[in-house]
Parts: C-alpha cells; structure tokens; sequence
DNA sequence: TGTCACTTAAACACTC
DNA sequence: GGAGTGTTTAAGTGAC
C-alpha cells in the first residue's frame, strides 16, 4: 500500500480542518464525544459534577424559546438528533441562559434548586442524567461569559475560568480563580484538558484581545492562562495552535507591518466571514461564551478589529432572522462581493453600508462549505444528488459536493483555489504527488507566495453573484425581511418615479 | 466499514 | 545558528 492509498484509508477527514462549519461548528456542536482526544466521556468522568447543575437541568421549560436562541441542528444528514434530545438541549439552554444570555433575573431570580426540587424528578430525568448534552452544556456552565453584572455577573464571580468579556483585571487565570467560590471540583476541571476544540480556544483568545487579533505566542499565553491544562501539557499543543492556525480558514493572519517594529510572525484574527460559525459554534457547544462573542467588544475596536456591525447583536435570534441571515451571508459571501472583512487591506469597511451587516446565527450556514463552497456548488450544482442547494442550505458536511468531497480527503481539500489556479495543487490534493516534500528549497516561497488567504480568492461570476442575490434576496423575502438589494431597488425605484 | 471531525506529531521553510 | 513561526503531511482516535 502506498502513501497515498494508506493516507486515503486512515486520514478519513483530515482535511478536517476545515474552515467551514465543520470544522468551526459542527465539532463541538455534535458534542465532545466525538474523536480525536477530546473525548467527552473521559472529560466527564474526570469531573464531578456539582449538584446544583443536576438541579439546574429541571428547569428546562421554563424559558420561551426565543430566550434560549434558536435551536441550531446540524445539517440534516449528520446531526439528526432526536426530537427529544433537541428538546433537552433546548430546555437546557434555558438553563442559566441560552449561550449565557439570560440575564441573572431570568436564570437565577428562582431558585435552581427550590424550583427543581418542586419539580422532583421524574423517572425520565433520571435517565437524562446521563445525557452527554446535558453534562456537557452545565459543564461548561464553568465558562461563563459576560457582561459584569449581568448573567454573567453571578455566573461569572462563580466561574473557575474567566470573564472574557471581563476587564483585564478580572481574575482570569486559574490561580485567581481557585478562590472560596470555586469547588473542588471546578479547580479540577482546570487542569484537565478543556472540552473545546483548539479552534475554539485560540477564536476565544482572539476575541479576548482588544484588537480582535493576536500574535501566536499571545494565543498561547492566552491560553495558558485560561487552561492552565496546557501549562503541564506536552508542548505538542502549540504545534496544533499553530496548525489549526493555518489550516483553519477562521483565522485569518493579519501581517504586523504596521506598527509593530519587533517580533515574530503575524498577527491572527478570525474572519469575518467565519465568525458566525465560530459564534454559532460556541452556541451550539451551549458555550455561555459564545454570548460573549456575540457582543461588540466594550472597547471600541481599534483599527483592525473587525467592525461592530459583524458582531451578532442578538443572538437569540427568532427563526425568520435567521433565515434572514443566511441571505445575508449569501450576500456578503457572495463572489466578487465586498468582504466585510477587517484583516482585509483592502480598504476600509463601509460601515453604513446595510448590506454590510453579517449577522447570522444561521444552521443552515452550518454547513461544511463556506460560501466558496456554495459557489462551487451552485456552479457546479448538480449532478450529484447529495449535493444541496442554495435554498436548502447549502452542502452538509455530508452532503458536499463529490469533488469537495475529493478535495477533503486530502488535508488540503478546503484550499479553494485548487482548482482556480495553482493547478498542481490539485495533484497534492490527491495524493498524485509522489515527489518528496520539500522538494524545491524555494518551493515554499513559490507554492505559497501569500499564503493561504491568496489561495481563498475565487474568481467571481457576476452571473453567479446575481443568482445568489436573488436567492439571497427570495429567503429574505420568505423571511419577511428586505434586503439591501430590495431597498436599494425600491430605492431606485422610487428614485426613477420622483424624477418622473 | 467507511466517513468525519478532530488531535497529535513531525518535517520543513521562513523570519527574526 | 537557534528559536519562533507558518505550512503541510501523516497518523491515530472515536463517533456516526
């Protein structure tokens, strides 16, 4: 067997770097059981889990849905959960607010545990004990986010972990953390291995900083300080930082030209155009964070982070917004479209541009391919069966596109650009390579003059970008909402018949 | 059993 | 030259 077929038969989703939802959300969303070495069950079993969050779960109906944000499923395919298992993650969201939202009147103005206790427990909530979602959901409840003061306030002052809404001075790390407040078994959690995705952690640590970017190495303080885990952890953790850096489409590297005279390296932020991903991940991980992220930064943004208009400002967001939002990153993602994009240099964000606004909690951006992706697909759109279309979301991560598919096999898969330019990429991507790495001591410099980012560039089909628009435009119009494009065409309109 | 979504390790190139 | 950084490949794990 050579190289190529045994990769092909053991790297299965290497590619799974995916910068898409699946790798920024579907991970954590379809729960930490899932592979690699986070694994939930042993996450779990090395914590205790407070009695109060036991407590904490029998209020699950009590919050209306709207407060709890929308329940975001994975792509059909991969996270058909069942109803009842939806219901407990909704009712769980409710717990202490969906994504931490909830402020403390509506989490902690009743008590958790007098309200549970008059609830008793049934039979069936014996068994959900043993629900991972659940588990994992109050478990994170360690990591509460948040405004001072608000949900997170009491949460917060509770937390083992960190404010990362907080101020600097907030007792972030673990030492400070390990204070009367904090059980045993919260000071644990601490030096076990956090249940997020290193995607997850170094978005967090970028969202934490001020100017919404952070060089590698303030990532790993970052981390450090958050997870104390990693500070005894073997160092390979860096080498899947940085990896997940790279490979990671969220991150995008911003050169540290400006300003910055000494060090290495650049400095990372998250694209924008991910960051709904991130976000939604976060939520779905039921992350009280994610909240957090869904706010704009108490400081005003400096000059590269990303504008405020990109921040969810609602995240509990109704079903109709969302779909809403989904034409709305159909939009801004729309080929040749302006990208909102603050690591852009391309120039300044409009800000008040309307069609500018990224919001989106969407599921249906949940989908593995980014809107790249859902160009190709719509281009090529087509023969195969499994292949989504715009109307129904997008590709699935289980429903992408064969050749996305092909692409994905080989770790290089999510490149866009393989089959844009850089033809031999595609020869790498399939494994057809089978010249040594490294070949060319300047290959590096050749192969990548900028990056992955230069390979992100797809060339724009206006034709296309007017197809996604009308169907961009049609959901809004579904949703009940207009589009920039509408108004700007009533606008004209309107316009034309003054002039008239 | 194959696929997927990860983590981890390592090699290598580049920059400081 | 060494350390840090960035990229890429390969392999392993566990859930679905």
């Amino acid at each position: 067997m050579n190289s190529c077929e045994k990769s092909k038969k053991n790297r299965g989703g290497s590619g799974a770097h995916e910068p898409t939802l699946a790798f920024c959300a579907a991970a954590v969303a379809r729960g930490y059981g899932r592979g690699g070495g986070y694994d939930w069950l042993k996450w779990t079993s090395e914590h205790t889990i407070p009695a109060t969050l036991l407590l904490y779960r029998h209020r699950v109906h009590e919050y209306p849905p709207g407060l709890m944000g929308p329940i975001i499923g994975m792509s059909p395919d991969k996270k058909a959960e069942t109803p009842g298992l939806q219901e407990e993650r909704m009712g769980l969201r409710g717990v202490c607010g969906g994504a931490g939202t909830l402020p403390e009147a509506e989490c902690g103005a009743a008590s958790p545990l007098a309200t549970s206790l008059d609830r008793g427990s049934g039979g069936s909530e014996d068994e959900e004990l043993t629900n991972l979602n659940w588990l994992h959901e109050n478990l994170l409840q360690n990591f509460t986010l948040g405004t001072p003061g608000e949900a997170g306030g009491a949460q917060a002052s509770a937390s083992p972990l960190f404010d990362i809404e907080g101020d600097p001075g907030a007792p972030q790390n673990a030492s400070s953390s390990s204070s009367s407040s904090t059980s045993p078994s919260q000071r644990d959690s601490l030096k076990s291995k956090p249940p997020l995705s290193f995607s997850l952690l170094i978005y967090m640590a970028i969202e934490h900083s001020p100017s919404k970017s952070l060089p590698v190495k303030d990532i790993y303080g970052w981390i450090l300080q958050h997870f104390p885990y990693f500070s005894s952890a073997p160092t390979g953790w860096k080498n899947s930082v940085r990896h997940n850096l790279s490979l990671n489409k969220c991150f995008r590297k911003v050169e540290r030209s400006l300003g910055k005279v000494n060090g290495k390296g650049s400095l990372w932020c998250v694209d924008p155009e991910y960051r709904p991903n991130l976000i939604q991940a976060l939520k779905k991980q039921h992350f009280p964070a994610a909240h957090a992220f869904c706010t704009p930064p108490a400081s005003p943004p400096s000059g590269s982070s990303p504008p405020s208009h990109l921040f969810l400002q609602d995240c509990s967001l109704k079903e109709s917004d969302i779909d809403a939002a989904t034409a709305m990153m159909l939009l801004n993602s729309a080929p040749g479209h302006h990208h909102a994009n603050p690591c852009d240099s391309d120039g300044p964000l409009d800000l008040s541009r309307p069609d500018s606004v990224l919001v989106s909690c969407d599921p249906k951006q949940d989908h593995n391919y980014s809107s790249l992706a859902l160009q190709r697909c719509s281009s090529r759109s087509s023969s195969s069966s499994s292949l989504s279309s715009l109307d129904d979301g997008g590709p699935s991560p289980g429903q992408v596109h064969p050749r996305a598919r092909q692409r994905r096999a080989g770790s290089e898969g999510f490149h866009s650009d393989e089959d844009s330019d850089l033809g031999d990429r595609d020869e790498r991507g399939g494994r057809a390579r089978p010249a040594p790495r490294r070949s060319s001591p300047s290959s590096s410099s050749v192969r990548r003059p900028a990056g992955k980012r230069a390979r992100r560039e797809v060339i724009a089909k206006p034709e296309l970008d007017e197809e996604l628009k009308e169907a961009a435009g049609s959901l809004l119009h579904l949703a009940g909402i207009r589009t920039s494009m509408e108004i700007n065409k009533r606008s004209a309109k309107s316009k034309k018949l003054n002039r008239k």
